[in-house]
RNA sequence: CGAGGCGUAGCUCAGUUUGGUAGAGUGCUUGGUUUGGGACCAAGAUGCCGCAGGUUCGAGUCCUGUCGCCUCGACCA
């Protein structure tokens, strides 16, 4: 690796200056470009095939738990954005409105969907009437507009691609159950598929979800030490309902109020696995959202027999169900190595003149760098074997760096001393109240991120004003 | 939205102080030699100097405005 001069050199290295790496990164593996428009980015093909792949998996959990998909209109009426009070105060400071159509100014303007709750609610007044019409388990895969200052690829930007979830059920039970069934739903995927390590938790009341009686959220810890919130999961009890006017009559011949829920993640994943997994030598993926799982590259490739052979090795692994590239362009084996590492691909596999004679290959595996020789006769079971391997190593890596990353804390002045010893989680025990919470993020410049599910009883008091502590919360800096 | 930085070739940037023919590296095209960690040689193509006004004989350079990107804050998936 010495001689790799200019490998370094085409990103910012992550401990110099982390941001410019991540935006860095999201340029040169050809994840987006910018465009005229401020804060909205074109996700090009490499990025998108990453969302596609999260969508599919996603999807199939969704159906798996008994969800439909529907679509609903982008442009909501002010009048109906405004039947929630709670609601329409969170997000009217970032909604974009269209005032005109055509030449012509709107009777009432629309706008532009920063998220579906009050289009769900209005649906649903419409279509739901008996007990026996409930639940209804709807998502949509659309994007949403939120007029946001300050943006960044995949973390914040003013439009971006998201799913959310829309239930509505007979009962609170039934609610409260839905929800925490997709927060479990989420952390499944980013455990398994991105092998991310999250912290499932509520938020705290002036955390939660505009409108919503409880949010539930999980929280990953990114390379830097900052919090990131990968997924979102909301109780809201029969406040909408009451506010939209949807009721269905029960069993009894009664009136009564339904109780909902709403669930989201967004292509904030994508920045959530660059920023978990990336190195200085670029994007490393997690095999199951990787666009390509595997490259071929062959070694002296004008040599006789090697393309052929090399393009042979493709077809078998295309044939084992793995997403596998052949690159067989007049570019340098180095500069094939640099490129499909700057863009993550798990596995190479190399196929040169030297391999043939021995009927032999060579496979490095993107996340360590680990390099074995495996005769061509395993390439298969071989392949699938590493890719495996790299997922669950990247996980341990990732929870390696959140454990080592998160410091239990009594007192402000502890939490100050973890601090600089880097950014992380911050464990610590809370009274309750929002005076302590506000206080500790003007001290110590960490925000509550969630209130995890795991409790552990560090101490009987407030980590701020002393006074009785009701529950354990996970501090952090955020994204 | 507040503070700062930056917009010149596809990309990274020099040139702006002191106004005078538009530059380099890399990438791209063609040909040849190479090929186990971003190869080498030769020849070539590529610019509304972000945009709009102004000053001037003359503006990439000075002035005014504007748009965009980045960083840090406040706000947020």
């Amino acid at each position: 690796m010495a001689k790799d001069k200019k490998l370094v050199s085409e990103i910012t290295s992550m401990d110099e200056d982390f941001a410019r790496w991540y935006t860095d990164i999201c340029k040169k593996a050809e994840l987006v470009e910018y465009t005229s428009v401020k804060g909205c980015m074109v996700i090009r093909p490499y990025g998108y095939a990453i969302w596609e792949n999260m969508q599919r998996i996603l999807d199939k959990m969704f159906k798996d738990t008994g969800h439909e998909n529907v679509c609903m209109p982008m442009f909501i009426p002010e009048s109906l954005l405004q039947k929630e009070k709670d609601h329409v105060e969170g997000f009217a400071p970032e909604v974009a409105w269209v005032t005109h159509g055509g030449n012509e100014k709107l009777e009432e303007r629309l706008c532009v969907r920063p998220t579906s709750e009050t289009l769900f609610c209005e649906h649903y007044a419409n279509i739901v009437h008996s007990y026996r019409d409930l639940p209804k388990l709807y998502n949509q895969w659309v994007s949403v507009v939120r007029w946001e200052k300050t943006t960044r690829p995949f973390l914040r930007s003013r439009e971006f691609l998201w799913q959310e979830g829309h239930t509505i059920h007979a009962t609170a039970e039934e609610a409260v159950e839905e929800t925490e069934r997709m927060l479990n739903v989420y952390a499944e995927f980013c455990e398994k598929s991105l092998a991310m390590p999250v912290i499932k938790g509520k938020k705290t009341e002036s955390d939660k979800f505009a409108g919503a009686v409880s949010t539930y959220a999980i929280e990953a810890l990114m390379h830097d030490g900052k919090a990131l919130q990968a997924g979102t999961s909301h109780y809201f009890g029969d406040g909408f309902a009451k506010a939209f006017g949807i009721e269905y009559t029960d069993k009894e011949n009664k009136r009564v109020l339904p109780h909902q829920t709403s669930w989201g993640v967004t292509t904030r994943l994508i920045g959530a696995v660059i920023m978990t997994h990336g190195d200085d030598n670029g994007l490393v993926l997690p095999p199951a959202v990787a666009p390509i799982q595997a490259v071929v590259i062959p070694i002296a490739q004008h040599k006789e027999g090697v393309l052929e052979k090399a393009a042979a090795l493709k077809e078998r692994l295309a044939a084992a169900g793995i997403r596998v590239k052949l690159d067989d362009s007049d570019n340098s084996p180095g500069w094939k190595f640099a490129e499909y590492e700057m863009k993550g691909v798990p596995i190479r596999v190399e196929i040169g003149p030297k391999d043939i004679e021995q009927e032999q290959c060579v496979i490095a595996s993107r996340w360590n760098g680990e390099k074995v020789v495996v005769p061509l006769e395993d390439l298969e079971s071989a392949v699938a074997e590493k890719l495996e391997a790299a997922t669950a190593g990247m996980f341990a890596k990732a929870l390696q760096n959140q454990v080592s990353r998160t410091y239990s804390c009594t007192t402000l002045d502890e939490i100050t001393e973890s601090l600089e010893k880097g950014d992380g989680f911050i464990k610590a025990m809370w009274c309750g109240d929002e005076a302590c919470e506000d206080e500790v993020k003007e001290k110590t410049g960490v925000g509550s991120r969630c209130i995890p599910f795991e409790q552990e009883q560090l101490s009987d008091k407030c980590v701020c004003c002393g006074k009785p502590a009701k529950c354990m919360v996970c501090w952090g800096k955020a994204y």
